[in-house]
DNA sequence: CTCGGTGCAAAGGGTTTGCATACAT
DNA sequence: ATGTATGCAAACCCTTTGCACCGAG
């Protein structure tokens, strides 16, 4: 079962929420601090740790994933799916990219005698909003 | 002049050192606390707070650049020019990739409406050495 | 009843910063 | 002489962790 794996995990309120908060938040892709804020809407008493503790397991459990968006905090993203983003450098809104395949790269890394898991691509730019707003 | 106009910018030691030794390093993209070790084997009294000073002016001065690999510490690299790496999940070596341009993914955010400045790609596996290994 | 989860608060690791001093110009 | 860069240490920020209590099973 691996990472799907519930194992003898028991379903509390906080995890429930932690998970909410992710899906929610849509393209936010938010950090812990975020999904901690919005899981006190519902539950005031929910500490950090807890949601940090929380939202590790979610990822190690497949739930959701973490976008190497190169911040220095960690950015959660309800799609657990390897995909690429693309990061705003005025507002810092990242949105999901439809994945894309350097191919040549990584097909001369493979003739090199290395092994190929996965890519990561972060595109920056100024998104359509901040360039219409100024 | 910008990025590589040096100003009222003193020559010292500590600064000449940082470079050399992130340009030394070769292949290493190494972190700040290694340039440190290493600007200390010529100067033992080098401070880290110094270290992190000068390659931050560095970096903003274009002469090096950081390395965007979803690393939580900052690893600087030797060469300022965008470009993509190769990152083995398990001796942590990172290798310079020859830029792979993901142009599909680009040219559709141009048509949303996106300005697209950089992007950076990383591409994780197990290196040769670490394969023939075990 | 059990033992995993929680809340709290302290510890940790990386990076930045305030301040008095040293030194490049 | 002038004021930037340095060294030191404390401050910061994000994240993890130890511990006693709580609550899902």
């Amino acid at each position: 079962m691996a990472a799907s794996d519930a194992g003898t995990r028991r379903a509390t309120r906080q995890l429930a929420l932690a998970l909410a908060s992710v899906r929610a938040a849509g393209t936010d892709h938010p950090t812990a601090d975020q999904v901690c804020r919005r899981v006190r809407r519902t539950l005031p008493t929910v500490s950090l740790g807890t949601v940090y503790r929380n939202l590790q397991r979610l990822v190690s459990d497949g739930r959701i994933g973490v976008a190497q968006v190169g911040s220095r905090v960690t950015r959660y993203d309800p799609t657990p799916t390897p995909h690429d983003h693309f990061v705003c450098r005025s507002c810092g809104r990242i949105e999901d990219l439809p994945a894309g395949p350097s191919a040549a790269s990584i097909r001369a890394l493979r003739r090199a005698g290395h092994e190929v898991t996965e890519h990561a691509t972060v595109v920056y730019g100024r998104c359509r909003a901040c360039r219409d707003g100024s």
